[in-house]
DNA sequence: TAGAAAATGCTCATATAGAGCATAATCGAG
DNA sequence: CTCGATTATGCTCTATATGAGCATTTTCTA
């Protein structure tokens, strides 16, 4: 192997871009697919473009009809196991991108799905909870299904901490952990188990994995939900799409006090009537914020449950 | 621009691997480089490893004799400006590693240096404090070099997010904020302005920026830095490389509180008697942490001073 | 007119973080 | 041997943030 140094070595590869673009309508995460949903939007990386972001902002622009309202660079993957035409490893730049679902236009195969039916058990919302009961037995086999004690004890501990089993609590975050160990069990149609989950070509899921899991930290600390709202909203109406991109749902009161302690939002002066019970105020994104704190966090809460 | 499609649409670009590899000595922050201080270790992404981060892996712990402890992808940059032999768009993976120093050997240009030499301004440790009032009069310059009254509104704020003025408080996390900002001040010698901090080639000071700032995020909620410690140390010594990475000081009392409410270390039942006080208890990092919490995060204190 | 469904206002307990006081060991200088 | 300097270590106090729950208010619908 050479050293490395100064001297421009680079290796010719093929390098394409792969994006998860990520919506929330009527309380449900979505996310922009092609091929019938078997794939993520994905393209050449155009050496003509100025910038990596640059063609696919532009691209998914066209497809929505709406602004990206966020971008960000998600994982850089060298899947070993493919090459290209003429047998170059493949390098794939994955993205994050936040906007709002609009029908799409040209490729017949391209359309939203809601991301959970990749990762059932990753929506923990009372209502459309899935059991992880469900898979638990093959987990369990999983981790038992070798003589070495060592090795049965951390299987186990890894089950346990990756589904919140024994004394651990669900971490949410966890999405890619709980991904790869279903996938080791053989419980993921990728890795020829039983269905728990759609299966998406090559790693696709993986990068959506990567994508959801890093969307579940940012709202933590940064104001993006707001790119998957209308401009004017109820609090419910955030509340739930916070909620959906967690996967469980949040205590109201403590998440409206969170919102107004940080004056992340300000009244619209209308008020939605629609809403079933007492009509709430419309609020709208104060985008000064995103001038004001810079890159400082605004914390979003995380709870439990209800 | 092509729809992007499943069909594999992958542009030939030439890809290198760029390694901001980061110890702790003395209470010093250091930064493995070549050519003399004056860029990163790179090298080609090798197709016949069977990993990008393989590669990096080895090198590194061939030229430093340690074990690499951690390791994880920073960002992919694809500077427009720069191309590589065939007029190819140059791709750059870049990672960052954790290790002890030891003296290198092979490449004569190849070193450790103190990573505060390419950002004087970022250590706050009292001892050592730079003034950012040498440069702040370029920022005002700058801040109302404009007759658009509201972009030197703008200006002005960003400096003062960035640099901790007026009501904001330091944010040690704005690496690379702090330093695009002195840039398109036109304060740093790459963008051709007074000499403030050593230059690097190409990009290379953004990408020790971001490894920097990825450092100073990870600290918070991840042990890592144990990763940059010898086997026994004392608790002293943990905050002086935390202080080190933070570029500030820390609350002493506080720290060890933390340190020992989280189990993180043991005591090996020696003590180090040349601390020119009370001897100190040596302690080692408990391995089995990184197994029983995997993920969830352990937090280390950052406090804004002593 | 009685629920039902939301919106809102408040309180309480616990955990965590920032700060500072006080005491205990040890070494070196005089 | 004693004083001072230096570091280790134990404890307390306060402010704030977070998780949870009770109580009211407003509106719509059956």
């Amino acid at each position: 192997m050479p050293v490395l140094s100064t001297e421009v070595v680079a290796a010719s590869v093929a390098a394409e871009l792969i994006a998860v673009i990520v919506a929330v309508t009527d309380g449900q995460p979505r996310v922009l697919t092609i091929d019938k949903g078997r794939a993520l939007p994905s393209g050449p990386f155009e050496s003509n473009e100025s910038s990596l972001q640059a063609s696919l902002r532009t691209w998914v622009e066209r497809q929505t009809h709406h602004p990206l309202g966020y971008m960000e660079q998600l994982y850089t993957f060298a899947d070993p196991g493919r090459t290209g035409g003429s047998d170059q490893r493949i390098v794939s730049v994955s993205y994050l991108g936040l906007t709002r679902e609009a029908p799409v236009s040209g490729d017949p195969g391209a359309g939203w799905r809601d991301w959970y039916q990749f990762f059932p058990w990753e929506d923990r919302r009372l209502a459309s909870r899935v059991a992880i009961e469900n898979f638990l037995p093959g987990l369990i086999a999983w981790s038992e299904a070798t003589r070495d004690g060592e090795l049965r004890r951390q299987r186990w501990r890894r089950v346990a901490i990756n589904f919140g089993l024994e004394q651990e609590r669900w971490n949410e975050e966890l999405i890619l952990q709980r991904y790869e160990t279903l996938w080791e069990a053989r419980l993921v149609p990728e890795a020829g188990g039983m269905p728990a989950g759609v299966a998406m070509a090559h790693d696709h899921r993986r990068i959506l994995a990567t994508g959801i899991a890093r969307l579940r930290a940012k709202i933590k600390y940064r104001p993006v939900v707001f790119e998957l709202m209308p401009p004017g909203f109820t609090l419910l109406q955030l509340q739930r799409a916070v909620e959906a991109l967690a996967g469980n749902l949040l205590h109201k009161q403590n998440f409206r006090r969170l919102i107004d302690q940080q004056d992340l939002v300000e009244e619209t002066g209308d008020v939605a009537t629609e809403t079933g019970g007492r009509p709430a105020k419309l609020f709208r994104f104060r985008r000064e914020v995103l001038v004001e704190r810079s890159v400082v966090g605004s914390k979003l809460p995380l709870v439990r449950s209800v």
